[in-house]
DNA sequence: CCTTGTGTTCTCCG
DNA sequence: CCGGAGAACACAAG
């Protein structure tokens, strides 16, 4: 599941990597995926140069010249973006798969996967004037790539999505603004884009567990220290994540075909039925929002 | 049946 | 009846 660390992993990886290059060629395999007739799709982007890679939530957004559009990938849940010069793999991606029920091992299977690509789940490949080529996977068909102009940019921008993390935006004060009167459970309230940007099931979960704050509190029930606390976790929770490169919990890779590391540091997510790392109560699993939730009835008041 | 990010639709309430 | 908030559903495929 991409969020917010794995996207800008994925952007940083890219922007090294593709910052320059121009499109020669373009495959569609899967009309679904582009938001686009494929035959305007190839005239927009046949010819056009990256000049940016930026990103807003788990929004990449890639910039086009000479033109001056955008292209927005979205991963969703099983989206990757993999980019391979020749037989060599430089930049990784996200899909879904199992690695703990596995036994904690994906390095085997990613490997044979990104050495075979195209593979099935490849929906659309770019292919750069210098031969490198940028691959678009996604298994379950929820991603999708997306055209626009600066103006509908800065219009998705201003309006789908709220304080960024990460930012110098998101001080403690924006923080309890944007969560100031939701009446609305505080995991729901965290998972809504329009309030915080970038957070999702996983490290929303974890920032609660760090902040010793259940899941199923209302938003507004929340006091100045509590709120302090919560905005201090995510802080680090999502500094942390993105240093170790985004989260594995199934199939992401990196720039190297390696998965996340934060993984290793997951503390609550996923582990339903076993011991809180803090009070050694036995961690639940409900449905929240939702979504799977992850907490500690006992420690998380 | 389960999994999740987000867009859409439904429902509730004042 | 309207607007807004929040909840519920839809989507896909393994």
């Amino acid at each position: 599941m991409p969020e917010l660390p794995e996207v800008e992993t994925i952007r940083r990886d890219l922007e090294v990597k593709i910052v320059g290059h121009r499109i020669k060629d373009l495959k569609i395999l899967s009309v679904k995926t582009v938001a686009l007739a494929p035959a305007v799709f190839y005239k927009n982007l046949i010819g056009q140069r990256i000049s940016k890679v930026l990103r807003r939530a788990k929004l990449l957004i890639i910039r086009l010249e000479p033109s001056n559009k955008y292209l927005l990938v979205h991963l969703k849940m099983t989206g990757q973006l993999i980019y391979k010069v020749k037989n060599k793999l430089i930049v990784g991606g996200h899909s879904s798969g199992n690695y703990r029920s596995g036994g904690r091992n994906v390095d085997a299977d990613d490997s044979k996967n990104l050495n075979d690509l195209p593979n099935k789940h490849t929906r659309v490949i770019f292919t750069f004037t210098n031969s490198s080529q940028l691959f678009f996977n996604d298994l379950r068909k929820f991603g999708y790539l997306k055209l626009v102009t600066e103006l509908e940019l800065e219009g998705i921008v201003r309006n789908s999505y709220g304080i960024e993390p990460l930012t110098k935006e998101f001080s403690l004060i924006n923080f309890s603004q944007a969560l100031k009167g939701k009446k609305t459970n505080i995991k729901a309230a965290l998972l809504n884009q329009k309030n915080i940007a970038g957070l999702g099931n996983i490290y929303v979960d974890e920032s609660l567990f760090a902040a010793r704050i259940n899941p199923k509190r209302r938003a507004d029930s929340l006091k100045p220290g509590e709120l302090k606390v919560l905005w201090l976790a995510i802080t680090k929770i999502i500094k942390r994540a993105v240093e170790y490169r985004g989260t594995t919990f199934n199939n992401y890779v990196d720039s190297a075909g390696r998965q996340g590391n934060f993984f290793k540091l997951l503390k609550i997510y996923g582990r339903g039925g076993e011991k809180c790392p803090r009070c050694h109560n036995p961690i639940k699993k409900i449905k929240l929002a939702g979504r799977g939730t992850h907490y500690c009835p006992v420690c998380q008041l």
